[in-house]
DNA sequence: TTCCCGCATGCTGCATGCAGCATACTTGAC
DNA sequence: GTCAAGTATGCTGCATGCAGCATGCGGGAA
């Protein structure tokens, strides 16, 4: 028995998880370019960010095909990788994607989601709103994007998150800079309120409505930019 | 004049197509996959695959990171790569999702897609019913793909059409190996009927709602294989 | 001056080398 | 016979070497 209890003891401990280096240096390429550090239409010259990550150019070139497959660097044959440039229609596509999946997995988040879940995102909602309060931007950002995912998790269907993951991450870049504008803020506030609202009925129809138009409006809060910048 | 004529000549030659060796690989490794040549489960020899397919591990390493992002391969650090295994739950989450991209998309078909567009869908249509006729099963499964594809890509929206790629390739062999019965089969045939006739109207609701009946159908269709497993 | 050809440089793409871990086998003790 | 420790083998993961292509620059001709 007590060989038995020290078993179950060591069957708690968190496994080591081991990270592979393309891994890690996927991830901190991931973060390089969303976070505005590696510019869209960038080369990435492989002996040079090799250099400063400190590792060689295997595991960069693997990292790389990776954030291909995410759709946030493109690969010239012979020529190199790039860091992906998004044109305001690749925008507005990625955006009506996004909706669609916010908009089904909201429904069957309604229907699906249990009370933790619920509750959750209630608390999350609710850090947001101090957020927004203290106009600390970075911060509400962070929380909005989590309440997004949150909410497309609690459709319980892990691909849908997945898509949704992927997406969000290819234009996280371009919905941060665009959600500069104090009145366009206001109005997104608003939008989460009527969705912590309606989540909270398990309303499905009306966190799908508000779901929606929170998309449209962030497509319109995005679109300047490119308007900008002819 | 004529130094331009040529050079509008020379315009029109079609670009040579460079593939990498590792983009080659990949598209091969994909269809091995696919075909159930490299079954599920299946370690990935680095060694043993490149040599057959001729080439070193670098490309064939870098291949098999993009297959992990396509979702159709899992890596273990220090253990090395093997053929994802899906389990039922996954592969109902897949078809619902693939059910959400495909009704959502149906919908804007219907009000997007040019003529062109519905009479090719049309044209692929009349060629499955010929195989299905015929009961060349692998043509009409092909077509089958084909008309579900050109109708998300009659949407208009490319990553939904991207989207829709990946995750129909995740289950592309489930769905071929579930779909032998005769009754079935012709039941499928039926609802594809309904669907090519709601889209020549435009009539989206009629669309989406057949195309999601025929999801569920599918998911019915594939669900014996997981009870047949154990 | 302008255009074009040729050359040099730098980078990519792939092959290979090497260390370290995982796994299977063997040997020895009980 | 069984179990455990030690050992050997094979594979992965990363680094490095090398050939070939892209690109920028200089020189020469028109």
């Amino acid at each position: 028995m007590d060989t038995d209890r020290s078993a179950d003891d060591l069957a708690v401990l968190p496994p080591i998880t081991r990270r592979t280096l393309h891994a890690e240096v996927a991830s901190r390429m991931r973060d390089l370019i969303i976070e505005g550090r590696l510019t869209p239409g960038a080369r990435i010259n492989e002996g040079l960010i090799g250099a400063q990550l400190g590792v060689s150019r295997t595991p960069l070139r693997e990292a790389i095909k990776t954030l291909v497959s995410e759709g946030l660097v493109e690969i010239v044959p012979a020529k190199g990788a790039m860091v992906r440039v998004f044109s305001e229609e690749d925008v507005a596509q990625t955006l009506e994607a996004l909706k669609i999946i916010e908009q089904n997995a909201g429904r069957l988040a309604c229907q699906r989601a249990s009370a933790a879940d619920l509750a959750r995102i209630q608390a999350l909602h609710e850090q947001m709103l101090v957020m927004y309060e203290n106009r600390q931007r970075l911060d509400y950002f962070k929380l909005n994007q989590a309440i997004h995912s949150a909410i497309v998790a609690a459709s319980g269907n892990a691909i849908l998150a997945e898509l949704h993951t992927t997406l969000q991450a290819r234009i996280k870049r371009a919905r941060f800079v665009g959600n500069g504008e104090p009145e366009k803020w206001a109005g997104a506030v608003a939008e989460h309120i009527e969705m912590a609202q309606a989540l909270a009925r398990r309303d499905d129809e009306a966190l799908a409505e508000v779901l929606g138009r929170h998309m449209d409006a962030s497509f319109a809060r995005v679109r300047y930019l490119f308007s900008a910048e002819r």
